[in-house]
DNA sequence: TCTTATGTAATAGTAAAACTATTATATTTG
DNA sequence: CAAATATAATAGTTTTACTATTACATAAGA
């Protein structure tokens, strides 16, 4: 999968972004940066000028690639979530058994990365992190409508319909496959950041991980044989 | 209920203020037309200069009663889950079937304000709007452990407990009742905020709403007859 | 009633963040 | 090799978030 995902390039919605900073190296270190400066400081406390500083270039540097520090975070948001799609894509696509293809999704979108691929400059295992934390801050903003109609959201909302037509695949007369995909992908953040954060309400730590949390809950919910 | 809530101050951490606000009609002032304008603006574009506009106050002012728009955040957080909380404890306590009681916990915490009080200065139906687009940011932060050990966020774990309780309640042999409890509750936030910006990966939408889904999702998982 | 204490709010700031205009330096290409 | 273009740095401005200090108002005690 590892060298398969080097000569894949994700794609990005281009109007995310001012330039591409896939098209430079400064635009890599941007990114590279970006997602290890966050992880440390938290997305509020982050600035172009810190991120300049680090990588040696200038704070206006940063601006040719991104016109805030929102977009950038849509940029990591994005990429992020296509990143899952293709391994859902990928990783489920030869399962004919509907029951496990379904428990294999959702395992995929909940799961912890625990692996850096180490061919992109991106190191998934912080960007996965990032995700956790930050990730209700690209939608939750007054904006959402206008950047929903640019399509800065289509990836996010592909993978939560691709996992929506696993459920319904299972279970044709379930009445809320939809609102059951978006449970399974924004609740599996949030049992992350609760094991992190707020253990006294959750049950995840250790060997109960928010997969088997979710697999439990859909297996049971859909009544699957 | 509205005329006992008008009687009944709601307790919020104390450190979470520098003055109660509760205690001068300036401090009541800016807690009414905060929720307007956080409302109004979103929280990101809301600042206190412009509180202080509408007010007819002094930013500085407003200083008096929080040390930071953060804090002013999280004082409606534990209002608002107070609130709830309150909600929870009066209108289940007199149920003695176990399932009816779980059933109408989730509808409490799922459901959409749609009654203003009128008691008190605060708009709760407009606070729940806030708490829909707002609540995550009070916990997504950098600090939040050191917030959560200074118990800025007890009342919201004591809410997930109470209806993790009547989880236990109906299925003492159930494996995930905190998970499912603080899913149920942000869950409810994020299908409200689906609804109203992301409908293609929500069902609910008129009739099917928040509440029905998770009731649904919980009777199923937990295999209530 | 006068003085002192205290609560309340206004003035006038500062520091940092977010972003922009302009200029300089590479790099490409015709 | 000159013109065009890409890339990045300098040096700003504006806004936000927050603070230090002063002023005013009310209340309490002698």
């Amino acid at each position: 999968m590892h060298n398969l995902l080097s000569n894949l390039k994700i794609a990005v919605p281009e109007k995310i972004f001012v330039k591409d900073p896939e098209s430079s190296a400064l635009g890599k270190r941007i990114i590279e940066h970006s997602i290890l400066l966050i992880n440390d400081l938290g997305f509020d406390a982050f600035t172009f000028k810190k991120l300049g500083v680090i990588i040696g270039s200038n704070e206006s540097s940063i601006y040719r690639y991104f016109e805030s520090k929102h977009k950038l975070l849509l940029y990591l948001s994005s990429w992020y979530w296509a990143w899952i799609e293709y391994q859902l894509v990928f990783e489920t696509h030869n399962i004919s058994d509907h029951k496990e293809k379904l428990i294999k999704a959702i395992d995929i979108v909940c799961r912890t990365t625990k692996e850096d691929s180490n061919f992109s400059h991106i190191n998934e295992i912080v960007l996965n992190r990032i995700i956790i934390n930050e990730n209700s801050k690209s939608f939750l903003t007054n904006e959402v409508d206008k950047e929903n109609k640019d399509g800065y959201f289509i990836i996010y909302k592909r993978v939560i319909q691709r996992l929506r037509d696993m459920i319904i695949e299972n279970s044709p007369d379930y009445n809320f496959p939809s609102s059951l995909a978006s449970t399974i992908i924004e609740g599996g953040l949030h049992q992350h950041f609760l094991k992190d954060h707020f253990l006294s309400i959750t049950d995840c730590e250790g060997q109960i991980t928010p997969s088997r949390f979710f697999i439990d809950l859909t297996v049971n919910t859909l009544n699957l044989k």
